[in-house]
DNA sequence: CTGTTAGCGCCTTCAT
DNA sequence: ATGAAGGCGCTAACAG
């Protein structure tokens, strides 16, 4: 950087602007009913007239911490990320912290940029931690608290995500008292613990009536690759009567695809998602999908993160918050109502229980 | 806050378990060249052994600048801020700096954060400067570099945005070219400046016909205002034969309705927004709708704003980015291709010029 | 109620 | 190539 910053004004240049000391200039932003009303005037006055904005490094550095949390989410599309950062940012800021946000996406040195971040916050929370070298996440861990969101937790991290092995056997099942047999899952386990999770329940299900357990279709989340399978399964390279996709945006590609070319959706082949994005209502047939808590999991991320920050000992166990699922067209269900923005539960047999 | 920060490790004692001074240590990771490369071997094991992370405020009292920039916006919905967002981070990770977020929408003490966040930052962005006092933003645009996107510059302020009347000229043109004649502008102009210039643009259209310019119907961004217009509109409160909504969030909102209630679409009335969503292309028919370079708009004015920091001056006026028309079949064009995802131009004579 | 003073951890000349 | 020392702006005792 060129040049240092524009030398703006400080409790010294207020100080002597308001014929005080400094400290009594602290006061007045920290503790104003220390001061008496007439000095606090003056100072405010002084403040407001030099346009003094306290040097927050200062603080952080007198005080020994930073009153900001980290936030680390691979990217921001699709409502996911952007409601737990939304839940993230709100709890933060209600708590007096400034959020410091990075995303893994793209970018080549994630390890500094992560580094960067680590440094001005007092703790971080991290989603897809599958990005960034277990070391930098280690070394980071044994000096400040971190929180996992979404993942598996670390030795000496917390963890909190949604519930997705029980959600994913109850929409495995719910497809199965559709009437469906022929089912296959769309996603990559592999990829994300979520995924992976999802594929669990899927498992399950099939396990619990004794059914074989068809592989996964490796699919990333990319809205191309649903496409390319809609055509092999066209192609005739699958054969299935239900499709449950690792997330919404797979689903809508597919489900498109299909119905463009005449395959009928949910008679011929049902599809379901998960995350519940805005498309899923507005597509016909609506997108059963399921859908996370997760502006609560961003705000519980938040939240948590602070008191390990305050000295909380770390949680025993991974915290998993209830999804569920919201029925609509796709899966064979009939829509509410005509009139309705098709959300509530649906009267048909198969989710009558 | 109960606790300072339990101790971490610091300049200091690194410097003791490397045998070296402190000097050495803060070279070792300033100017690594600087060292010879037994030290620095003998320096970064101590620093990975004792966990050593950097306390970025005292890095930033010495060197008088934070290395962050700030960003305010009023949420995060739809993928409009959220492409903002992943731009403006993407260009200042790369110029090696962080990014502080704060978010408008629901917090009572907006000063107070936006405060806060200006003070660990070196200059700061802001989205919808209406909803905080213009005496804070005076104040902090004294102290420190401010662009305001999407909106009008304050002075001292650099301004950058998308242009937005000349699009939706002429996506009222066309509508026009289409054969519409009655056609309403859903939105309020009061609300944000963006939607002020696309009601101007609508006026335009309709001034250089000769045309009376229908007042605009004042509906905020929310769904449910779409569905309580599309009510009224059934109800005959309204006539019209096509609608031009400030947001696409509005315009199928709106268009989901009407066709529920059997209203056809663009047959009957045709509907058009803004920002091209996801659900915009998978809805039928497709919506047409106006994309903003947003991500570009995002890195631009990272870009810029770290100019201003290090003291380039003030532009002279506000830059404004080209927008464009993305045809779908809501406004009375025909889809392209049933196989295709429906984003290229149409064929229709409405709009070959 | 107000002033004095001693750091907080790091960077950076200036010597050596 | 390395060490010594002062200072960045603010806070928090401790005096008065």
């Amino acid at each position: 950087v060129p040049h240092p910053l524009p030398q703006g004004a400080t409790v010294y240049s207020v100080a002597e602007a308001a014929g005080v000391s400094i400290a009594t200039v602290s006061r007045v932003f920290r503790r104003p009913e220390a001061v008496s009303a007439k000095t606090r005037a003056k100072v405010l006055d002084a403040a407001s007239r030099l346009n003094y904005v306290p040097l927050g490094a200062a603080r952080s550095l007198a005080v020994r911490h930073h009153e900001a949390s980290g936030l680390v989410l691979p990217e921001l599309r699709g409502p996911y990320y952007s409601e737990l950062l939304m839940g993230f940012e709100a709890r933060t800021a209600e708590l007096g912290h400034s959020v410091v946000l990075a995303l893994a996406d793209g970018k080549h040195d994630l390890d500094q940029t992560v580094r960067g971040l680590a440094s001005r916050v007092d703790g971080l929370a991290v989603l897809g931690a599958g990005g960034l070298p277990a070391a930098v996440l280690a070394t980071l861990g044994a000096a400040k608290p971190i929180v996992i969101i979404a993942g598996d937790p670390l030795p000496g991290t917390d963890a909190i995500g949604a519930e997705n092995t029980s959600s994913a056997r109850e929409l495995t099942d719910h497809l199965m008292e559709h009437g469906r047999s022929r089912m296959l899952f769309l996603g990559r386990p592999d990829l994300a613990p979520d995924v992976r999770d999802r594929y669990q329940g899927f498992r399950q299900a099939h396990l619990a009536r004794g059914l074989d357990v068809p592989e996964p279709v490796a699919l990333s989340f990319a809205e191309a690759d649903g496409a390319g399978f809609a055509a092999s399964l066209l192609a005739g390279d699958h054969s299935a009567d239900a499709l449950v996709c690792a997330n919404d945006e797979l689903a809508l590609a597919v489900m498109d695809r299909l119905l463009r070319h005449g395959v009928r959706v949910p008679d011929d082949v049902a599809v379901v998602g998960w995350d519940d994005v805005m498309a899923a209502r507005y597509v016909r047939p609506g997108l059963t999908t399921v859908r996370q808590p997760v502006r609560a999991i961003g705000e519980l991320v938040a939240t948590r993160l602070r008191e390990r920050v305050n000295g909380a000992a770390l949680a025993q166990a991974p915290v998993r918050l209830a999804t569920h699922l919201v029925l609509r067209a796709s899966c064979g269900c009939v829509e509410p109502d005509a009139a309705s923005s098709g959300d509530g539960p649906c009267g048909c047999p198969a989710h009558r229980k």
